[in-house]
DNA sequence: ACGGAGCATGGTA
DNA sequence: GTACCATGCTCCG
């Protein structure tokens, strides 16, 4: 740029036609004219230049004053000297300078020709580029990118708009300038200062590498060669191909040069940084133009390629997501420009040992290096914390077309610890053309991908359809994917077609593989407590493998978690919590309340519709209710709980923990299993390994004193003796009422069932238990019958009540149950009259389940089944409250196994 | 027998 | 119906 300067004219007045002093000697360098000087400003005028103060006080009574759309600050666009101090935004309006960094909007300017923005090194290219660029770059063209901020931007406003563009790091001045000058300039300009640009750049401080600007040619330098490119240029040749290259490394020529029309472009301008707004951004933002002109791409390769569909569009999956964090995770100069070419989410193969990722098609060739041979050539990567990575860049000939993949990948994948789902982004750094790998955790990706999604789409998608972001579980798990959004939080992400389209179909296997396999667990606890069965609906149950799920014919409803509970006159009733006051009101056990609820609503309790009202529940009671509702916070308690305990233990506790806080291991167990241990697998010591696969194999006898068993015992011991003391201490009436003195119950049962008692009631929570000491009272775990013995049981037999499981279950049982336990115990009565085992009153009940409610019906009810035994033969041995539907894991099971058939 | 390389297959958009 | 691509499968070292 610094060659650039070229005095206006060699009048020694100022170049500022409002300013009549007189240029110092060494007068100062504004603007650059179309012709591609600069400007010569008297002191004072450069000052205020340089100030970005100019059409503050040149132009304020000129035309040309727009708001910007974001911020309302009024921003001069209609000279040269502001034509880099806003940004046009593709649905119209405009964005000042720092709107448009703020939110990383692809600049307005993208609609410059890119031929402006950098003088290529070959001259002529811009005779045809001019033209060509022009609309090329205004028009609708094949690239996505630039067409709309709003690709990038959420659906919202486009001030939200994340430029998905390159991202200026730095602001530097001068130099932009000028950029942004010519790129105003008028396409018969270009030429000249095209020709000029070079030397400029050269000089510049970014100015790339000679080594970049003639082996890649592109360096940022050409934005019109990408448009150009079409109709030309053998100029790119060197990049083109070969493998003959060394690690294409440091510039991604063809990137620059070729899709985007702009990208290079753009990079180029950032050589420079603007002190200002730059416009370099917008073209930045566009990288994605190049992509497609299959003329481009063809140009690249020095020929045409096979394919040459390409009509360069990109997938929408594929374009970056760039947060303004990840472009600064990349950029460790912070003079650095980024360019965000694609990303792409890590398929199972891309992540596994085979060290193969494999490319989408388009933006390998819109962004590698073209490559005419099989063996490609090798590609120096650098990731986000500078480490360099050399994979070679190949494809393989696939059905007339051809299969990119960048091998030897493995090592890098491993060292930012991917996994499937995981997305990586390309992008391009500049100066120097490097190439540069980031990553995306899928958990974070997840939300904000969707977030951009919904932008992206163009208006395609958006919440509602897709499914869960979340690659592996959600997608399909539910029907709701508000639901998972709002129970998941960031983790999860928000429902997507994009993601459909993405994971979607084609990662079945990926959800299962995928890595997330803990968040998804996560997320199945979190929603479970959300997800009800549809009003008037009742839940059907459905056996997989062993484990039965709750199915909901229609979309389950997101509900606001509350507890269910029986009052003292036996009625079922419910507690929620105002959002706003966090007290606990008391309403019927029918009523399905919206994710958000507070006193306001309560239109059940006129008295308690206030949060000014006193809360019914004592802090006592609430105790003894709350541990079941938060579920999530419960398995914190647990985990810390665990902590003490030695490591087998933990895999032992754990599960109890899962199948006590669920009720049935059912559906938490199904996705531990599913996550942690797609099978059985031979060697691993956990509660699940150990044993023998659907309880066959020879079982854990009382006497067992395995390692498991032994933590199970204790674990059963130390619910007990829990559940007791709170029990006696709390519940003396309840315990009273029960015949069995013995044991603590506190419910106040109507059943006599020892399960009942033994289950107690509600108060206790299975963390606390566990934290708590354990003491053992086998006696009375014996004496207890649980009704998750089944669950308990160490061989996940049912019929094997006797055994040790069932005491373990009992305690439990009763821990998870406790106040639910009248609830159930009606409900036993229910059943046991109706003989209608099967269903919990949970379940029927649309509008009841909250989370807790779910689990303690399904606890009572195992409970209710297992007192029952006696009473009640018929009754599921396990029972699991799965929000999802059955179908979601059904087809999750066959993932787990392997491949496609 | 094992692992890697490359091709083929099949699902999805 | 075509193209893309994830993964499986086979062959070779």
């Amino acid at each position: 740029m610094t060659s650039t300067s070229v005095v206006t004219s060699s009048s020694r007045i100022c170049f500022n036609s409002v300013c009549n002093d007189l240029k110092s000697e060494r007068p100062r360098k504004g603007w650059q004219l179309r012709t591609g000087e600069l400007a010569e400003l008297c002191d004072r005028c450069a000052s205020i230049y340089d100030e970005g103060r100019f059409c503050d006080a040149f132009h304020l009574n000129a035309s040309g004053w727009r708001t910007c759309e974001s911020c309302g600050k009024r921003v001069h666009c209609g000279c040269i000297v502001s034509a880099y101090a806003f940004a046009l935004l593709d649905a119209g309006g405009i964005l000042c300078i720092a709107c448009s960094r703020k939110n990383a909007v692809l600049g307005p300017n993208s609609s410059w020709p890119p031929s402006l923005l950098f003088n290529s090194s070959l001259p002529e290219r811009f005779k045809d580029c001019s033209a060509k660029g022009w609309s090329q770059l205004t028009g609708s063209g094949p690239a996505p990118w630039r067409q709309a901020p709003g690709l990038f931007n959420s659906s919202t406003s486009q001030p939200e708009l994340h430029s998905r563009v390159p991202y200026e790091v730095d602001l530097s001045t001068g130099i932009d300038r000028l950029n942004v000058s010519e790129r105003l300039s008028i396409p018969s300009l270009e030429k000249k200062k095209n020709e000029d640009f070079p030397e400029r750049l050269m000089n510049g401080p970014l100015k790339p590498s000679a080594h970049d600007i003639h082996e890649n040619g592109n360096t940022g330098i050409n934005c019109e060669e990408q448009h150009t490119s079409c109709l030309t240029k053998p100029q790119l040749p060197s990049l083109k191909e070969d493998s003959s290259n060394p690690p294409f490394g440091l510039a991604v020529p063809y990137t620059s040069i070729d899709e985007a029309n702009g990208q290079m472009g753009v990079s180029g301008t950032h050589l420079r940084p603007n002190p200002q707004p730059s416009l370099a951004k917008q073209f930045h933002s566009n990288p994605h133009n190049g992509l497609d002109s299959s003329g481009e791409t063809q140009m690249r390769n020095g020929r045409p390629r096979p394919d040459g569909r390409g009509r360069n569009q990109l997938f929408p999956r594929y374009w970056p997501r760039f947060t303004d964090q990840d472009l600064q995770q990349i950029s460790a100069d912070s003079n650095s420009i980024i360019t965000p070419l694609f990303e792409k989410m890590l398929s199972a193969s891309d992540a596994g040992r085979i060290g193969r990722l494999v490319l989408p098609k388009k933006c390998a060739e819109a962004y590698f290096p073209p490559i005419s041979q099989p063996e490609g050539l090798p590609l120096k990567v650098q990731d986000s914390k500078g480490k360099e990575w050399i994979f070679q860049f190949r494809f393989w000939p696939n059905n007339n077309s051809r299969m990119y993949v960048l091998e030897g990948v493995t090592p890098c994948i491993q060292n930012m610890q991917l996994q499937a789902g995981d997305v990586v982004t390309f992008s391009r750094l500049e100066p120097g053309g490097k190439l540069v790998m980031g990553f995306r955790k899928a958990s974070a990706a997840s939300a904000s991908e969707q977030e951009n999604e919904a932008k992206n789409s163009n208006g395609v998608s958006t919440h509602g359809d897709a499914e869960l972001a979340d690659p592996s579980s959600w997608s399909k798990v539910d029907k709701s994917g508000y639901i998972a959004k709002e129970a998941l939080g960031t983790k999860v992400a928000v429902p997507r077609k994009r993601k459909n389209s993405v994971l979607g179909s084609k990662s079945k296997r990926l959800r299962i593989d995928n890595e997330d396999m803990i968040e998804l667990k996560l997320t199945w606890e979190e929603a479970q407590g959300l997800l009800r069965p549809p009003p008037n609906h009742v839940a059907n149950v459905v056996s997989i493998e062993g484990f039965e799920f709750e199915e909901y014919e229609d979309a389950p409803v997101l509900g606001k978690p509350t507890i269910f509970a029986t009052d003292k006159s036996g009625e079922k009733i419910q507690w929620a919590q105002c959002e706003d006051c966090f007290k606990w009101r008391r309403l019927p056990s029918d009523v399905l309340l919206p994710s958000k609820w507070t006193c306001s609503s309560n239109s059940w309790d006129p008295e308690r519709s206030s949060c000014s009202a006193t809360q019914e529940l004592t802090a006592e009671e609430l105790e003894n209710l709350l541990p079941h509702c938060n579920l999530a916070a419960s398995k914190k308690m647990k985990a810390a709980k665990q902590e003490s305990e030695n490591v087998d233990a933990l895999e032992g506790l754990d599960t109890l923990a899962n199948l006590a806080i669920l009720g049935e291991g059912g559906v938490l167990p199904a996705s531990q299993a599913t996550t942690k241990h797609p099978r059985h697998r031979p060697g691993c010591s956990c509660i699940v390994c150990i044993q023998p696969p659907s309880g066959k194999g020879p079982k854990h006898k009382q006497t067992c004193t395995c390692n498991v068993c032994q933590t199970v015992k204790r674990r059963f011991r130390t619910l007990m003796l829990r559940r007791e003391k709170k029990q006696s201490q709390k519940e003396a009436d309840a315990t009273r009422k029960k015949q069995q003195p013995s044991l603590p119950d506190k419910v106040v049962d109507d059943e006599p069932l020892p399960c009942t008692t033994s289950a107690g009631n509600s108060s206790l929570n299975p963390e606390k238990v566990v934290s708590e000491n354990l003491d053992d009272d086998t006696n009375r775990l014996k004496s207890s019958s649980s009704p998750f013995k089944g669950q308990i049981d160490l061989n996940i037999q049912p019929e094997r009540e006797e055994e040790l499981s069932p005491g373990s279950d009992s305690g439990g049982t009763m821990r998870l149950l406790q106040d639910a336990t009248d609830k159930y115990h009606r409900q036993q009565s229910i059943l046991s009259s109706s003989g209608n085992s099967n269903i919990e009153v949970t379940q029927t009940q649309p509008g009841s389940g909250t989370e807790l409610g779910k689990i303690n019906s399904s606890i009572d009810l195992r409970a209710s089944h297992r007192d029952a035994d006696m009473d009640h033969p018929a009754i599921f041995p396990i029972k699991t409250f799965a929000p999802t539907s059955a179908t979601v894991i059904s087809e999750m099971l066959p993932m787990q196994n392997g491949g496609r058939s």
